[in-house]
RNA sequence: GCGGGUGUAGCUCAGUGGUAGAGCGUCACGUUGCCAACGUGACUGUCGUCGGUUCGAAUCCGAUCACCCGCUCCA
């Protein structure tokens, strides 16, 4: 497969998602809400689509991969030993004068030792700000010293000078942004009752190791996995439905030997590239981003962002990461219940490691989305050997010869429908039966379209629009001989065929 | 969160103080022997929302919400 070389404005992409039954705002008769997205008829069967391709590489082919699907709201002290409660959420200061804000915990201040003149906040990735310090205060910035933001009082914030600015006191105090969204348990809303929406489901997993580790009958190294809705607070949801605030995860959770980390990551990195090459995302498209030194959390061997090159940016879609026993390790410490495994062979007890490959779905059907949006060229009639040109996004009609189509080059097994049924025309009854037969038949085992309305080209064209990969013609010499004309999205042409062959060949041209 | 832009039919957009429009799409009927044909007809709007100014507001003003772009942020 080779990348989509029609670069799609999201604009374009957002109205055929509307104008089609992909993707809808949340409740936009009311006027939407920010970071909230539904899925329409076709956007539900292409997520389905995806999660069950997943889940079918994942665990079901799999046989030392087992699923869970933990509730969204879980024990408020899951995410006290996740961390979650203590780090996931960011202090965030903003200045009054500038309207800059800043992480809190990335900026420093410059301060005099003898701490009774002006302070100079600076971002922790920048020069201390001397000149500034010398200018204002009139003293020698040998004598001061750099501490973090936090460490300053808040009564002395009047004595702070923000960067950029000139007069202190335009900093507020550091106000925390909690990612996670809280809410009550029982009608009654007290500090007691708190509980939060999971911003992430793995946690669902490691919470019940304990319980899936003694039903599930597996020896490590086995992972357990989980789709389901997850939701953070973001401060900025962006780019369509690339950061939103409600979203859906599918997750692994693949534990390992302590020592095997290394092998097993590599091996979940390849694996999962090797499915986005299959659902339709091609190599050209994807990249890794080997995350090093600072940018690994203090508790992670590895990690390897999956990226696709969206037209809004190079953007993650998976994280791949080798998390060690971190998360077990807090929850046995923090629920004092021994989530140990017990090996056999060596007779040894241990906290698994754990590979966490974590993608989201959302993201994953936008990229879908993104790849598989084209507008083409197509030769009118029997000139320009009947070869499709993609179009030039700026260019606003086809040259001479060629018209133009819209086109979804889902990879079948994704598309939302797999087959659209037609009867070549409508007010032939004897046609209209047998197409509805054909259909009927078909739609048992996939997700099929029936259309008798207009003229075929433009049924086919409207196919092309949602992505239908199989367009089964319903003819004259059908109710002579029992064969079909099976039309193919991409290349438009035509091949008969008996009706008795249709299924095996859709199943061959749909399959995973 | 800041700055800029945008918001009128399902989509793309015109309409700048005086009766809400076009193209496309959708639906129905007719026609149609394979790639957006044609004819006839139909549906669709509190002009994003709320408030103000005005005899009168899609149009002017304010607020608010949403989307886009640039910052910022993204455990």
């Amino acid at each position: 497969m080779t990348p989509n070389d029609y670069h799609v404005s999201m604009d374009s992409l957002a109205s055929l998602c509307k104008r089609r039954g992909f993707i809808f705002q949340t409740s936009e008769i009311y006027g939407g809400i920010n970071g909230f997205w539904d899925y329409g008829p076709l956007g539900v069967e292409l997520k389905r689509n995806i999660k069950e391709s997943w889940w079918k590489s994942v665990v079901q082919t799999r046989e030392n991969v087992v699923g869970l699907d933990s509730s969204i709201i879980m024990h408020p002290r899951v995410w006290e030993a996740s961390g979650h409660i203590g780090n996931f959420k960011d202090p965030m200061v903003d200045c009054r004068e500038t309207k800059a804000r800043y992480r809190a915990d990335q900026i420093l201040v410059f301060k005099h030792k003898s701490d009774e003149t002006l302070m100079f906040a600076y971002p922790e990735d920048e020069e201390p700000p001397a000149k500034k310090a010398r200018r204002f205060n009139k003293t020698d910035p040998a004598d001061y010293e750099s501490v973090p933001l936090l460490d300053i009082p808040l009564e002395n914030y009047d004595r702070l000078v923000a960067p950029n600015t000139k007069e202190a006191g335009t900093l507020t105090e550091p106000r925390a942004f909690n990612l996670m969204f809280k809410t009550f348990v029982g009608p009654v809303e007290e500090s007691s009752n708190v509980a939060y929406l999971r911003p992430e489901t793995a946690q669902g997993i490691f919470a019940q190791f304990g319980n899936v580790n003694a039903t599930a009958r597996q020896k490590v190294p086995f992972g357990i996995a989980q789709i389901g809705k997850a939701f953070r607070n973001e401060i900025n949801p962006r780019n369509y439905t690339f950061r939103s605030r409600e979203f859906e995860q599918m997750e692994l959770e693949f534990f390992i030997k302590p020592g095997t980390d290394a092998e097993w990551h590599e091996y979940w990195v390849s694996e999962r590239l090797n499915w986005y090459s299959r659902v339709g995302l091609p190599e050209g498209r994807m990249h890794r981003d080997i995350h090093e030194g600072d940018a690994l959390a203090h508790y992670a061997s590895a990690c390897t962002d999956i990226l696709y090159d969206f037209p809004f940016g190079t953007q993650e879609l998976e994280g791949i990461a080798a998390r060690g026993n971190f998360d077990l390790t807090q929850h046995q410490e923090t629920a004092g219940k021994g989530l140990e495994y017990f090996d056999e062979e060596t007779k040894e007890r241990y906290l698994p490691h754990v590979i966490e490959p974590s993608a989201g779905v959302d993201r994953i059907a936008l990229a879908l989305l993104c790849e598989a949006y084209r507008v083409e060229w197509i030769p009118k009639g029997k000139d320009n050997d009947g070869k499709i040109l993609t179009a030039d996004p700026k260019a606003k009609q086809a040259p001479e010869g060629y018209e133009a189509r819209t086109v979804l080059r889902f990879a079948p097994c994704i598309a939302p429908y797999k087959v659209a049924v037609f009867p070549l025309l409508k007010n032939k009854p004897e046609l209209v039966a047998k197409a509805r037969e054909v259909f009927e038949k078909l739609n048992e085992r996939w997700t099929c379209f029936y259309d008798q309305t207009g003229a075929i080209g433009r049924r086919y064209r409207r196919q092309d629009e949602i992505g239908t990969p199989l367009g089964v013609t319903i003819d004259f010499d059908t109710l002579e001989d029992s064969t079909v004309t099976v039309r193919d999205r991409d290349t438009m042409e035509q091949t008969r065929m008996s009706i008795s062959e249709l299924e095996n060949y859709i199943a061959e041209r749909v399959k995973f």
